[in-house]
DNA sequence: TAAATAATCTAACAGTGTTAAGCAAATGTA
DNA sequence: TACATTTGCTTAACACTGTTAGATTATTTA
């Protein structure tokens, strides 16, 4: 009879430390968009979550797992934006282009995962790498400009020269208004976007 | 007579006060060229010019301060390559084409000032904006894109558009390389650096 | 030489990430 | 039910960080 009970209440305790893990990682991002994130702290996040700092570290190795763990959710939010518009669009080359736009408007509305993710304004934690969910964007660019380019036969390396072509424009103009913000009007940002957007899709059979 | 020594050393006085300062910048520079902007300390620099922490606080008003003057001395090297390499060059479009490449070379050559300036995988301090020399540098921008734009009659907007698109495309090619290292070959680096530099100039008159 | 001033250091405060020890409550066992 | 054990959580501490105030030492001035 209390086997029973047991094993719902650890059912029930294996939920609410799983519930207790998403509060810390809302805390901390709670907390970035308050006042960025050169204040996140453990203590703020201890604070928010109404426990003491030690406890965050029975969740994660250390702060720059909690880093870690945000910018893996960053990039599944990012992924799940691409594969929404991706599905929007018959062309590879309407496809690529609205791809690109679901970044710029990720990089707006969750500026402060962008941040982190992609090194603006921010210490970047050195182990991105080797983050699944980042390769994954990054092979639906692939395949699409492998698609677009299809008749010249690209090899893996022209391939890889466009992508970082478009990451370099947009991220270029990202950083622009993340960090001088207001150096530039939206008008402008939407003009120069699109253009370079065009643009280089119209030069990637070069 | 007392007068005449006094006089002689409050000059030199001053003279090893500047030294000081100096020593101040160059000690907090060296600390990040060997253990990144993350690792660099008041107690570090202290350490390196033989004081302790509070002396460097009649210097600068803060750890920012040292900061914002980093910022400022790069500024000042940038501009004086702007200048060098622009002499070297007859035509605007030449001129154009080889200040991008000494702004690209500068970032790789002053990784550290670069990172600071404009603020790759590292903390940006807010102050950036009003500094003299920064805008120095982008006027010399601007007048040789309306040069080259003459006789289309470009509007303030369009000439700050044109900038911001070679801003954006080679400052997110070096983030690429700076932040993600070994993301790109130096092959496809120069690739892309010329390519986008001498299609955006191409296209600078649509 | 004695007083005044400048240069420098020590000590401290409040904050950071992180770890170890301890307490208290819940749980398992007899 | 009584004891033992594990679990959850906290307090305390360590080594750092930027920064400031007060004490101390050295230098200059009278």
């Amino acid at each position: 009879m209390q086997g029973k009970i047991t094993m719902g209440s650890k059912e029930r305790i294996q939920r609410i430390k799983e519930e207790t893990r998403a509060n810390i990682l809302d805390a901390a991002l709670e907390i970035v968009k308050e006042d960025g994130w050169q204040s996140l702290s453990m203590r703020k996040i201890a604070d928010k979550i109404e426990y003491t700092a030690p406890i965050i570290y029975e969740y994660f190795a250390n702060k720059e797992g909690i880093l870690l763990e945000l910018t893996r959710l960053g990039n599944v939010l990012l992924l799940k934006d691409f594969k929404a518009v991706q599905a929007k669009h018959k062309t590879p080359e309407k496809q690529l282009e609205a791809m690109w736009i679901a970044y710029w408007d990720f990089a707006f509305s969750h500026k402060e995962l962008y941040q982190l993710m992609f090194g603006v304004d921010m210490i970047c934690c050195d182990l991105t790498k080797s983050l699944p969910e980042a390769e994954a964007g990054k092979k639906m660019f692939y395949d699409l400009i492998s698609t677009i380019m299809t008749e010249s036969e690209p090899t893996e390396e022209i391939v890889c020269r466009k992508y970082y072509t478009f990451w370099s424009i947009i991220h270029g103009l990202i950083s622009i208004n993340l960090v001088r913000r207001g150096s530039t009007t939206d008008e402008m940002n939407q003009h120069i976007l699109r253009d370079a957007i065009q643009g280089i899709i119209k030069a990637i059979n070069d």
